[in-house]
DNA sequence: ATGTCGTGGACGCCACGA
């Protein structure tokens, strides 16, 4: 199965360069991020058009998520159980099976400043994925969460974490000092949903020895590679990753999303 | 260079989020 995961940052702006990118690519999943859009406004003539059924959680105006398929989408959920939301819980997680593998479309707030409340409800948000996983896990396994790693079915969680998990994994960490995406407490987050039966699959850059996913828009940051690794491919025991890697071209040339697409081979 | 995008409201720019 080749699955792909893309904040695209507004499906509407955005389908120009993805339509083109699925013929080309040809995943089998993508999971999408930042689709902004209302799941009435999806453009599902033209998904449907390149070969894909759709599902989808978005509000409108912000977050938004979806998973696109050509291998059958089953047992969609929106949310999970005791999602926090701010105050409200928003659209910023989906999943599905797909191919035998449990899927998940994350889209993990921004967290803004340390001392925001929205930081705060980064970290439950975190916190309360984590233990929906963990009950995925082991959902049809006829077993209950066991006290170390779960194992159980095949689940792959995948999206803007918004969290950098390595210094590695910012072009400066001394530019980020007082920043979210790179506190302890985001990164613990992180290391909890691990220790929960997940891998960290780390692509290839393609070009330069750093993995970053997002570059921002402004002062040039993607020529100067000035970016950061914040799209994450988690996967469970029984997901075999055969490689993996960012598709930075799809960062370059007219109208491009700030993410970078990383395309992951499983088995 | 807080430098760019995308959104919707009330526009023809602004406030907000990222």
């Amino acid at each position: 199965m080749r699955l792909a995961t893309w904040n695209v940052n507004s499906l509407k702006m955005r389908l120009p360069r993805l339509l083109p990118w699925l013929a080309e690519k040809q995943p089998d999943v993508l999971l999408l991020q930042e689709t902004k859009l209302a799941d009435a406004a999806i453009p599902t003539a033209e998904i449907k058009e390149a070969g894909y059924e759709v599902a989808t959680h978005g509000e409108g105006r912000w977050n938004g998520v979806a998973i696109l398929s050509k291998i059958g989408i089953e047992d969609v959920v929106r949310g999970f159980d005791s999602e926090p939301g701010f105050p409200d819980p928003e659209a910023r997680a989906i999943s599905a099976t797909c191919g035998g593998i449990r899927v998940w479309s994350v889209y993990v707030p921004n967290g803004r400043e340390p001392d925001s409340p929205h930081y705060g409800y980064k970290l439950d948000w975190l916190a309360a994925l984590r233990d929906a996983l963990a009950t995925d896990l082991t959902a049809g396994s006829g077993q209950s969460e066991p006290a170390g790693r779960a194992t159980g079915r095949p689940v792959v969680v995948a999206g803007d974490f918004n969290v950098a998990p390595t210094d590695g994994d910012v072009w400066d960490p001394k530019a980020f000092v007082g920043s979210t995406h790179v506190t302890a407490p985001e990164r613990d987050a992180l290391a909890r949903i691990l220790a929960a039966g997940f891998t960290d699959v780390i692509p290839t850059p393609m070009k330069g020895p750093h993995p970053f996913t997002y570059w921002d828009y402004r002062a040039g940051m993607f020529h100067m590679n000035k970016g950061m690794r914040i799209d994450l491919v988690y996967v469970s025991a029984g997901v075999t990753v055969e490689s993996a890697y960012i598709d930075r071209e799809a960062r370059k040339g007219k109208g491009p999303s700030d993410h970078a697409p990383v395309v992951v081979e499983l088995s």
